[in-house]
DNA sequence: TGCAAAATAGCACGATCGTTCTATTTTGTG
DNA sequence: CACAAAATAGAACGATCGTGCTATTTTGCA
């Protein structure tokens, strides 16, 4: 059983594949149409591009009608709830960064190749988001002391991949990638650190040099933690 | 001409006072009164607790005045717009932050000394904020991209603290406490980013030992950029 | 103790929010 | 094509927001 297996499946949670229609939930007999869920992705991505400029509470059911052409109601029969469309939108976003830093890092061997690959790909991701916004982060910050759903949607997206990262740590230091010694929460706290203070030096303070930064301080932390034999 | 003095100058740049009253200024002749000043006072600190819990932009008129029991009109009058109540918070944050961090490390002997008192400040504040909240954390993801007067106060803040933290790593490394080869920006980045996953790690995703490694990796930044000397 | 000014309250406004209810249009299939 | 169900639109609701305007109360000094 490969590690691709194994991590696929810690990060790749089951989750109720965004629920039919509206709150009700299809009532009525299981004939399967096609146009409403066609349009419901469409909303749900210009919904996420919404939220990651300014934010998901800043996420509002009428701009939203506005930034699709649709009315105020139609968006709404699709969710339900505007936390049920905040929710959507997480889900969302947490398929595209599950793809783009974490598929696209399990080719890489496992080891140290495969955690470098998963910085790499997240500071590629993270600095893009200088201009766009992360809802990881944003995200916390809005829903750190306001109990939900959406909450809830949001820790757990953001578990699984911290988990991940984690996990491949532990694996690296398995194959003797890493000192014997290392203690793998530490190390994934301090990489953990290095993203945050890079989106909020670079997208807040718009301070130049912090991309560069944050790699270095990912070399730095390889060059205390990897096995002598590698450093 | 003392360290602390240089810093303090730095750090304690000049604010207009907290505009007196209304939006309009007190058009009249200056006969100071002084019951307005102590009540916007008492609003200020109630904002104060308000915004570190829901927020700046969470912050509503409504809910500080049923805070302060006094009417919507009553508490409005002290700042004359949302905005300029939002700048106050903050000026009064960075008031109490100075004090708590800054100042209360200046005694300590300037050097690495200094750099360690700042940083464990820093720390005891930030966790005590676990509970309570971080506005210099929280507004930065609010007002990352909302340019305006709030922003910029907050923005300004922020820089002002980060620059005074800077300026004692450069005192210690000038001191002969640090590698001769230390780049002061990068080991800034790096124990912003402890900080920042410490907040991130302990009040969102209620994570335990979040403390003790954002002091591990402290301890690792001073191992990694500390004099051979010292260490 | 008066009296002007400051401080506060009360009320109403336009706007926006999420949501509900009821048409109307569109869709997919028998 | 017809027809039922799904999808969307339209209008309205109660609530809350920041803010302006106008009393009314409180304050501090002559």
């Amino acid at each position: 059983m490969s590690i691709a297996s194994i991590s696929a499946k810690l990060i790749s949670k089951a989750r109720p594949a965004t629920s039919r229609s509206a709150a009700d939930g299809n009532t009525a007999s299981g004939r399967a149409l096609q146009k409403g869920q066609q349009t419901k992705m469409a909303i749900v991505e210009a919904a996420l591009n919404l939220a990651t400029q300014i934010g998901l509470e800043g996420l509002s059911i009428g701009a939203l009608a506005e930034a699709t052409h649709m009315s105020k109601s139609g968006v709404f029969a699709h969710f339900g709830s505007r936390e049920e469309l905040q929710i959507s939108v997480i889900h969302q976003y947490f398929a595209q960064f599950e793809q783009a830093v974490f598929y696209a890092a399990m080719e890489q061997p496992r080891g140290l190749p495969r955690v470098k690959a998963l910085f790499a790909n997240w500071m590629k991701l993270v600095a893009e988001e200088i201009q766009a916004g992360c809802i990881f982060i944003s995200g916390a910050v809005e829903f750190d002391d306001r109990p939900g759903p959406v909450r809830d949607a949001l820790a757990a997206s953001v578990q699984t991949w911290l988990a991940a990262m984690n996990r491949s740590i532990v694996l690296a230091k398995a194959c003797g990638h890493l000192r014997a010694d290392v203690d793998e929460e530490q190390m994934a706290f301090e990489i953990h650190g290095l993203i945050l203070a890079l989106h909020y030096e670079a997208r807040f303070l718009h301070k130049p040099g912090s991309i560069a930064r944050a790699n270095k301080g990912f070399d730095n932390i390889l060059a205390r933690y990897g096995a002598p034999a590698i450093s």
